[in-house]
DNA sequence: AGCACGCCGACT
DNA sequence: GTCGGCGTGCTC
């Protein structure tokens, strides 16, 4: 008989005693998940430590102490290594271990008989591409950590041959026989990639889509424990990936928003992933052609090694971009200006695809009085409501609540009332009017269906089934068809005006991204990109590809700011149905968290969020900012770990926020 | 987070 | 007289 101690799914951060009776040797049973009556509840813990005497973080006496059930893994399936990163996540982003271990590794029950990657014998070996002068020193770069550098940047334009590069990475560290994780921001969306990687290294290579299901994913996860599988590809959550014998952790667009996780703990999985190489002595290369401003700024202190790819391989030229100044151009409600409207023509004249990209939110078809400026906004969501045509309706983008669009205006009466900003909708309408003879697809997440939709209409587009393709964000980040030839940004400017200080980086990011895949696969490649001010900075670098010049301002102005890079952020949100309550929440989180305070601490707030209520809930934030992230954490966790607030309220902390709003 | 215990209002 | 609201407190 031994003690072992167990995490819990709960949001305690404690461990919990429990005594084995089973003739489970004490050395085996470290990360394996067991069954336990918990309260009066059966759940499932992990043994995360074992001992013959009772531990002294134990607090119960001993005949309080209850038996483990029954174990449930044959093997381990949480090593030391990912339980070493877990405690580190714990700490970092203030959850308890429970729950930290439980978001990391795989629900399923037992494990699916069909995998979620199936390798087919008939596939065929990609051809390994000789590399560049600029791409071999990249590659030996990476590898090299002679001076003790573990963080590697590949920074070069899209088209400059930043794959390959990872490929050869990939293929030297697997050589040595060690694994390695591939993190693609989101697997539907990048199949080049994830084909790439499947045609070099067959079924050595574990494929972890969105669309597993727990039990797959399990699956998947002992394919890697038990090496069968050595190369892991994936979205954020694959950073947890068990790889034995790690040897590399690539992170390909590692600009993008979707690597931080959006609900508790709100890990970012570069951030993981820098503590994972770090603590196995590994290189970590990341790559973009618009990286973060903050990867950016350690490649300039040179905590990050840059290795620049300068050329644009075969195949791929600079497209020509534009911008059309909508102050000028803009007549009436037409949100196709007479230089894009030609430009289309003449693609559509040659045979050849357009892709016309909007931003969904804030440029959305939405209600408005032109007399009295009432906008119709969401009951449950602050957020502006969209109108859809095609079932008359205005229609919230956060619950989904919908509302009949009114007549008069609610607010004024008055009947001088319309709907300003063009949705893909609207778009598609005005599109359709204007090019009579083109076979146009939309596509955004309300238009979407089922599963695999996605995929499949971006097949027929890429088959040349359509002319004209409409799209949100969404199809920013695949965009290598044959036959297309025209970009329209239709209104670059909306993200600029979000209250978030991240708004210009994302602005360019989201330009010279789809400027730069527009011009990869077809060498006469045109991007238009259309705004009412056009010479913000954000938007004028990105069409002229003053990509240093563009961040060396975006410094400048978050150092002003005290912003990050500059700063650290932590971020409270006080949530409730009851606005009082969270209010409440908030202000007597404030009297915690000042006679806390340490100096060179600013709290800034309680305020209410940017939006100030989602899906019916009443939101509240305290900001806290500070030039190191721990004295910004010991408070907070101070804050999560004693403070109670009543039970309708809920409290999120968010360490690095990257989404303000 | 769950889940029970516990103490006050509207129903058979 | 009971069903059920959600406040408070605990989980080895």
């Amino acid at each position: 008989m031994f003690y072992v101690e167990v995490a819990v799914n709960v949001p305690l951060n404690q461990t919990f005693t429990y005594k084995c009776e089973d003739d489970v040797p004490e050395n085996q049973s470290f990360g394996r998940r067991v069954e336990v009556r918990f309260g009066n509840r059966k759940t499932t813990a992990f043994v995360v430590s074992a001992s013959k005497d009772i531990p002294a973080s134990c607090s119960v006496p001993i005949e309080k102490i209850r038996p483990i059930t029954k174990f449930i893994d044959e093997q381990p399936i949480l090593t030391r290594e990912l339980y070493e990163t877990a405690q580190w996540m714990s700490n970092y982003y203030i959850a308890s271990i429970g729950e930290v271990i439980f978001s990391i590794i795989p629900s399923g029950k037992r494990e699916s008989g069909t995998g979620g990657f199936v390798f087919a014998e008939d596939i065929a070996f990609s051809e390994k591409l000789e590399l560049s002068e600029e791409q071999k020193t990249a590659v030996n770069g990476i590898l090299n950590n002679a001076d003790g550098t573990f963080f590697h940047y590949l920074y070069g334009m899209t088209g400059s041959g930043k794959t390959e590069v990872f490929l050869s990475a990939a293929e030297r560290i697997m050589a040595k026989e060690q694994g390695v994780i591939y993190l693609v921001p989101e697997i539907g969306l990048t199949p080049q990639v994830v084909e790439s990687v499947i045609k070099r290294f067959g079924n050595t290579a574990a494929v972890i889509h969105s669309e597993l299901t727990p039990s797959q994913r399990l699956r998947e996860w002992k394919r890697i424990l038990s090496k069968e599988a050595r190369i892991v590809v994936g979205a954020r959550s694959a950073v947890f990936a068990p790889v034995p014998n790690l040897g590399l952790i690539i992170i390909d667009e590692e600009h993008d928003g979707s690597y931080k996780s959006g609900s508790s703990p709100r890990y970012h999985a570069r951030q993981v992933a820098m503590h994972r190489c770090t603590n196995l002595q590994i290189p970590l290369v990341m790559g973009s052609a618009t990286p973060s401003v903050e990867a950016y700024h350690s490649m300039q202190t040179g905590t990050i090694k840059k290795h620049v790819l300068t050329k644009r391989l075969a195949g791929g030229s600079v497209p020509e971009i534009s911008a059309v100044n909508l102050s000028l151009e803009h007549s009436g409600d037409e949100s196709i200006s007479p230089t894009l409207f030609k430009a289309m023509q003449e693609t559509l004249s040659q045979k050849r695809q357009v892709i016309l990209f909007l931003n969904r939110r804030g440029f959305t078809h939405f209600f408005r009085c032109s007399t009295c400026g009432f906008e119709m906004k969401c009951k449950n969501c602050s957020v502006s409501m969209t109108y859809h045509k095609k079932e008359n309706r205005l229609r919230c983008h956060y619950c989904g609540y919908s509302v009949s669009p009114p007549h008069q205006c609610p607010s004024c009466g008055s009947l001088d009332i319309g709907y300003s900003g063009f949705g893909t909708e609207y778009i598609e309408n005005e599109v359709k009017a204007k090019f009579p003879n083109a076979s146009v697809i939309r596509i955004d997440t309300d238009s979407l269906t089922h599963k695999g939709e996605l995929k499949e209409k971006i097949d027929a587009f890429k088959q040349g089934s359509y002319d004209i393709m409409l799209g949100t964000q969404m199809v920013a980040k695949g965009l290598n068809f044959p036959k297309l030839q025209l970009v329209g940004v239709v209104l670059a400017d909306t993200t600029l005006h979000l209250p978030d200080f991240r708004a210009s980086e994302r602005t360019f990011s989201l330009i010279t991204q789809v400027a730069g895949r527009a011009g990869r696969y077809f060498p006469d490649g045109k991007v238009i990109v259309q705004s009412f001010s056009p010479d913000m900075p954000p938007i004028d670098m990105a069409v002229h590809n003053n990509t240093d010049a563009f961040y060396e301002n975006e410094l400048q102005q978050r150092k002003v700011l005290h912003f990050p890079p500059y700063s650290r952020l932590l971020r409270l949100v006080f949530r409730s149905a009851v606005a009082k309550a969270a209010e409440q929440a908030a202000l007597g989180a404030y009297q915690i968290l000042a006679q806390t305070r340490t100096k060179d601490v600013d709290i800034l707030g309680p305020a209410e969020c940017p939006l100030e209520m989602i899906a019916k809930n009443y939101r509240y934030q305290i900001l806290l900012r500070g030039k190191a992230i721990a004295p910004l954490q010991k408070m907070a966790a101070n804050l999560i770990w004693n403070y109670s607030v009543q039970q309708n309220v809920y409290i999120e902390v968010d360490v690095d926020p990257v989404n303000m709003l």
